[in-house]
Order: C-alpha cells, then sequence, then structure tokens
DNA sequence: GTTCGCCTTTCCACTGAGTGGAAACATTGT
DNA sequence: ACAATGTTTCCACTCAGTGGAAAGGCGAAC
C-alpha cells in the first residue's frame, strides 16, 4: 500500500523510479517535498528530475503545482503485453458475465503473491468493493486468488502457506491446513469462493482461465449473498471462461 | 506512429525514456540492438539501461532476451488521474450504452490535436475499428473527435484547420470550411457523425461530457451503418453523457 | 565442421553530468 | 510584519555514467 519510502536505488535510473514511485492508489498528486519525503532524496534532487520528468510527459504539474503521473506514462503502462492481449480478449465476456448477473466482474492474474486486478466490470449501483484495476489484493481471502492460488506452482503455495495469512475480516481463513483443504477444494470442483473473507458483506466466485493446459488468470463476481445464486454464477462464469480460453488459443 | 528515433534528451532522465520510448503500439516488443536504434543511443548504454530498468520491474526480459513494458510501468500508467476518475465514472454508462445498442461504444478526451481513446466496449461480433485504448486518432474524422474540436478553445480549431487535414478514407472531409459548417452543426445539434471518413464501412455518432460547464470528454458508438438507428444512439448516448456528467459532478 | 555475421555482455580509463547544501525567492497563515 | 513552509536557483566537487573496444554466444550459410 504505501510507496516504498527510502531506499534510493543504485542509479540516476534508480533515483527516477525513487520519484515515480513516491506516487501510489493512495497518492495520486503529490507536492515538491512530498515527493523529496517519500522518495528519500534531496529536495534539490527531486526538483531536478520532476523537472526533467515533467518536460518529458512522464509527470503532469496541476496550476497549483502539485505533481501526478503525465500521458505518457499511461501510454507506456498500456503496451505492458501480458495484459494487454487477455484484457482484450476477456473484455467482451465480462460484459456478458455482466449482463447475465449484474454482479461485479473481475479478471486477475497472478503477481507473486498477490493478485492482481488487470480489468472490471461493475454496475451503476453494484456493491463496495477494494479492487480497483491495477490493485493488489492477498492471494488467500479473495475468490479469484483462490484460484490463481490453487494453481499456482507448489513454491509460491508453500510461501503463502508459510507467510502469516492477513487476518482482513473475522471471517479470513488464517489457518494454513485450512487453506490448503479449500485449495483443493477449488482443484476439485473447478472453482472457488469466499465469504466476506475480504470485505463483509461481499461474497465471491471465481473460475480458472486456461491457456496452453495452464491456468494464466482467473475471473470471479463479487456479490452480496451466494446462497441462492452460487451455481448460476459459476455457471455463467464457466462459460465465459470457456470463451475466453478459445479466443486466446486462435491466434 | 513510429517511435521517435535518435534525439538522445539531454539528462540521463531523457535518455532512460528514449528507451523506453523505442516502443509503440507497433513495437511492443525489441531486442537490445532495436532498442538502441531506435532510441539513438550506444548499445553498452542501452545495455546498461535496460538491466536497470529490468531490474526495477520497469520493463520485462522474456525467456528469448526480447524486452517489453514491465508491470511496474503499468501500474505506473493507472495513476494518471485525468483519465482514472473518468474512466471510473463513465463506465458503467459505457456498459449501459452497449446494452442499449450492442454497437461498440468508445469515451475520449482531447490531447492537443488528437483524440485519445480512454476506454472502449466492444462486443464479441462488432466492426472492425481502428481505435484501441490509448489510441491517438485525427479530430476531423472520427466522431468523438468532431465533438471534442467543436468545443475545444478557438486556438486548436484555427490549428486543426489550418494544418492539412489527413485524407483518410475518400469519405474524409479535407475543406476547412466545409469541416467548420460541420463544427457549427454539431454545436447546433448536440452530436456528431461521420460516414466512413475514419474505417471503410464504418460510421460513428458522438456527444459531448460536460463538467463544471466546460466539455471534458466525448462519447460515441460506431455502427455498420447510422440510416435507421441515428436518432436511437444519440438518444442513448445522451442519457448516458447526462448520466456521466452528474456523477462527476458529485464528488 | 568451420566460417561468417550479428547480437549480447563485460571491461575500464576518462570526464562531464549529476549532486546536494545553502541561500534566495514565493506563498500562506497568524 | 513576521514566521513557517514549500519552491527555485546556484555552483564547486566528484563520482556516477559513458561508450569504444574486445570478448563471448548463437545461428545460418557454406
Amino acid at each position: 500500500m504505501a510507496g516504498k519510502t527510502g531506499v534510493p536505488g543504485t542509479g540516476v535510473t534508480g533515483r527516477v523510479f525513487a520519484v515515480l514511485g513516491a506516487f501510489d492508489a493512495g497518492h495520486r498528486m503529490l507536492t515538491l517535498s512530498e515527493i523529496a519525503t517519500r522518495a528519500g532524496l534531496p529536495v534539490s534532487t527531486t526538483h531536478r528530475f520532476t523537472t526533467e520528468l515533467v518536460s518529458l510527459g512522464a509527470l503532469h504539474r496541476d496550476s497549483e503545482g502539485r505533481f501526478a503521473i503525465g500521458r505518457r506514462l499511461w501510454d507506456l503502462g498500456l503496451l505492458s503485453p501480458v495484459q494487454t492481449g487477455l484484457r482484450e480478449t476477456a473484455s467482451p465476456y465480462l460484459h456478458d458475465v455482466y449482463g447475465a448477473t449484474l454482479a461485479t466482474v473481475h479478471i486477475a492474474v497472478r503477481d507473486h503473491e498477490n493478485v492482481l486486478y488487470i480489468d472490471a466490470v461493475r454496475g451503476n449501483m453494484s456493491v463496495l468493493i477494494a479492487s480497483t484495476i491495477g490493485s493488489r489484493l492477498p492471494l488467500h481471502c479473495t475468490g479469484v486468488g483462490k484460484v490463481l492460488l490453487a494453481h499456482a506452482p507448489g513454491r509460491v503455495v508453500q510461501q503463502v502457506l508459510a507467510g502469516p495469512l492477513e487476518r482482513v475480516t473475522p471471517y479470513t481463513i488464517t489457518q494454513p491446513a485450512r487453506l490448503q483443504r479449500e485449495l483443493a477444494r477449488v482443484r476439485r470442483d473447478g472453482y472457488a469462493t469466499t465469504d466476506q473473507e475480504m470485505t463483509l458483506g461481499a461474497c465471491s466466485a471465481a473460475v480458472p482461465i486456461a491457456a496452453d493446459g495452464r491456468v494464466i488468470a482467473a475471473i470471479g463476481v463479487v456479490v452480496p449473498s451466494l446462497r441462492r445464486t452460487r451455481a448460476r454464477m459459476v455457471a455463467s462464469l464457466e462459460v465465459a471462461a470457456r470463451g475466453i480460453s478459445r479466443s486466446l488459443e486462435r491466434r
């Protein structure tokens, strides 16, 4: 969450990225000295960098002198390959699921020991929700996270089971053994669910997306309750997941 | 289109961005020497930069040694503020329009003398289409472009009318006077249309999105023909545009 | 198998680009 | 008017960045 304060990184490049790294989801607009503090750099150095970055379009400076990430970086980010193909392919299918369920729909990939949301469709009046596109959440307490973890290499599973399982809500699974059983269930049944394990009042269901026989992503829905709708949700998701897999393979 | 070859930029920062700038929509994966050439830098220098950028997560290197934009930049790009708020707010409304029309739906802002697509919803079996998220197209031959141009500062309009109006298809408007009349019509009627001016076989309709009394974006649809559907398309778009404006204002 | 050509990686002596403390400047609040 | 805080400019020092060259790899051609 917090933006890696300190650690100036070895070269100039590292320091430039320390400046850029001062920005995060909770800090989208920063003043010069805030950047300096958060990046762990002297003000004058920071000033020089920001000035140059602004002239390069990597940063934007508003009329009040505050900085924000610029369009140039937005452009560059969109060229990141892994996501691009997947997102564009999956997007229509996410809408299909949304249309069928009116639930918030997500697609996510695993990024080390986190789930990284790469796209989302949410209605006008959907539930709350912690996840936005680009956000990272723990694997063990989200629907898509459980799916991704269940199909991750053993090494990763070990690491997650070993590292403390953060208790996000009273319902979060924090016992390694229980999580392990849950993961086995996910592999057996082909889908994962959560019940208020990440956000109170929110349940989720998720299924894997395969390509070349490997699970590369997961799609899921978030709803207030799964009581009466679990079967329908899972069915919708499975249809979409198959469609996405098929689209990915013919190219 | 092509990725700014040469121009090493003054400082180290400039050179780093020359490296990153070697990537564009047509060149998402590059080898070391390709980057060096496109960035106008010596190979050894490029090598040093790329190595450092990879370790920072700004670049990704695949198993065959080719480079691509990394996740770190994807993350950063998503923090770019202008788009973020607008995109998230508009997204559900775009789906509404898609649901009502089954046409490809776009939202775009003006970026200098281009239209910059910031989000899109397209169906499984939609028309072709040149625009992807993040792509820039001329203002004078797209629906959203005309809307944005019609409400742009006089200075911008002058510049576009003066600069040669690129003929993209045989139907593209290339006479300044005719474009000017068209813009007046757009302001009067509150919507713009195109008929195969950007892509053969594709027509579009678009309306402005206002915030604080200024036009800040435009949404539009792309369809094979507007003959029988123009009124419905415009109506759907107007409802969505009003909704987006309202959502933007209460915050 | 050998050779050629291209791409990548490592090395290192040189030097100018980057550094950051300090002081001047601007802005805001009391 | 004064203090406090944030921003910008300046400049002497030096260390980080530079890039030519050579070595190492890889694959295609012969």
